[in-house]
DNA sequence: GGATAAGCGAGACGGTACGTCAAGTCTTAGC
DNA sequence: GCTAAGACTTGACGTACCGTCTCGCTTATCC
């Protein structure tokens, strides 16, 4: 269980934070679209090919850089009911539109680099998608959610409007919204269907 | 009424469809983040000049093929109920993922430049926000939903899940969803609130 | 010799001027290299296309523009000697050079365009060695240049001075020069040949 | 004088070589007007950026390829006298119009761009009078030319007619016209003043 | 006086080259 | 073998003019 390290020089880990930094620095004076391999080698004073050498494109470096940074990842621990759980975890969710700049950037770079969008939804996306996935599963197993409903369907929901209003940056995003919310998944989930209409099938799988 | 034309060479309606054309058909082969100017000039046997002058970037020009070619907007005929209403519009728009392409890229695009991002948002992303806040507030003056209920939000919920899933494309986009979707959305705005918890005031005001 | 005109608007002599005045204008204020139909189409207040119709290049405007401002031709009186005659012709034509701007200018374009290399000799430059010539053949009547002098050469070696001095701006170019220019080309063509070498053969006729 | 080489990829004597070939082939084919920054760099089969980095635009690649080729300077023996030394280097240089365009090319660009004619000036046309003005200075030393002549003059008129008749093209320029000319100009400094007018004052300094 | 014809200002058209930028790769010397 | 440096090929960028064309309009001659 040693270190696994061959001959030839280590790689650098002042370099590699160098990097991070640099780039995102650069990222907060001059925004996504502004960045460029070139710049972030630059500013971090660092050739380019060390750059490639570890990261395949501006976004990787963003993305390991966010993930390195929220490391402290929303966790969602267990407060007993289902309301208590949702208002804690979207609250705590939607207070972190500072990252804004960041994460629509790396969205942006999903949407033309197929490539990366795996790896933004692998690495990111995903494992936040999870947290809220156990907050409902637990509720789902107390009985405070119907079985027939579909808890991806809600997980999207939530990140979809989170998402959206992050893009287009027209209607506010903060702790208000996230408990707003809440109540309005709360009676989503606990009341009957409403109307007799073929239209919704809430007893049917869904598939 | 007139045809408003000034002196010199009108403007050739052949180039601007030919460049739209170009435009879409590079989109639909290579997609979107391989489209450039200078492509879709040379594809539309045009000068490059003659995109600029209309056009200001690809994006704009996809923009406008977009908007032309969805002049069959979707409209919202009044069908009387809430859930009929709501149910004609979800499926018919969560139908249109076949547009995956151009509206990421268009999204992409607005990610990464403001500038272009306000034009999208005014000139496609609200119009069809107002087809929908449309219903809802036709079905508020019946009553069939509650004053209290913020249809802002309902509205970026809906688009929020379609952008969402349309961006990921890790989930299912089709008439099933916004048959799925109409069905929740009826519940949550109908439904009291479930629980005494002060985390949702339904009966608040919500700003 | 009527006026000779048919049907149709006769050509608007105000244009014509308003273009010759913009070219030199243009050409006074950012030299020659700076010119282009387009901006003295723009500055003289007309369509491009008139320009075109009347001259084929910038320098077909500018060439006309000269000509027509230098109409008051350097002429050569007989003034009786061939010093007195080229005294008064050289110390004219060296003081010309206020015309530096145009006359490189048309150089260059010559130098870069055959067809109007020919223009411009034909309708300028020769006009110019034709009245040294006058002045040379006049002196050769008079016996006062040995008949075996080429004459060409010596017209030549004094516009060759005028333009390499033009051309390279490194020494002076006024009267004095043309005062010194007169006293070193009398004694080439007086005097006898110094040495007996085989290297100037004077007395052979010289293709 | 070491190899004076700092960090980094050395720049490549091969593309180097090729940019410069290519200007002169392209200049030999198809006239120094309708060569363009981007032949070059297309035919040399290196990437624009590569030519803008050495060279900041075609008449310096052709100045620098012309000195190359050039290298092989018309030097100036001292054969002993003034006419000896004259007819060696005038018959060598005007054997020279085989570089008739590039020539005239570079004088054209010199003529448009000031910047450019300096580098031309003193890269390459200084270089070539002081060869001919050792030789003046040598036969003023032996007294074969009085003190009162201006020996810069005399370079003009040699330059001036070369240039010119290359310029023209409308009479020969070979050694036979280089011959002729030693004889003129030998005279010229030779002989006493043909006159007493006052127009020559060959006694007096001449300012 | 109406038809015909050419010139006019304006400005869009298809092109070509410009000079710049960043991409991603390669080649040094040095640690 | 990694590092900083920096030259390399490639290709799109957005701009400037080129010379041509197509408008509506004006100004002439000719029937």
């Amino acid at each position: 269980m040693t270190d696994q390290r061959g001959p030839g020089r280590p790689r650098s880990e002042a370099a590699r934070q160098a990097v991070l930094n640099a780039a995102m620095l650069d990222l907060d004076e001059h925004g996504y679209a502004a960045l460029t391999m070139q710049g972030i080698a630059a500013r971090a004073g660092v050739g380019k090919q060390t750059v490639y050498r570890w990261w395949s494109s501006k976004a990787d470096v963003v993305l390991e850089a966010l993930i390195e940074r929220a490391e402290k990842i929303v966790v969602a621990p267990d407060a007993g009911t289902l309301e208590a759980d949702l208002d804690a975890f979207l609250t705590a969710t939607f207070r972190e539109h500072g990252l804004r700049r960041v994460l629509t950037g790396l969205m942006a770079q999903a949407l033309l680099d197929p490539e990366f969008a795996v790896a933004f939804r692998d690495r990111f996306l995903f494992s936040r998608r999870a947290a809220l996935r156990q907050i409902l599963d637990r509720a789902a197993a107390r009985g405070e959610i119907p079985g027939d409903v579909d808890r991806e369907l809600l997980i999207d929901m939530v990140y979809g409007l989170l998402w959206y209003r992050l893009m287009l940056d027209h209607a506010p995003l903060g702790e208000p919204v996230g408990r707003q919310l809440t109540g309005l998944l709360l009676r989503a989930v606990s009341a009957p269907p409403p109307g007799t209409g073929a239209a919704s099938k809430p007893s049917g799988p869904m598939s």
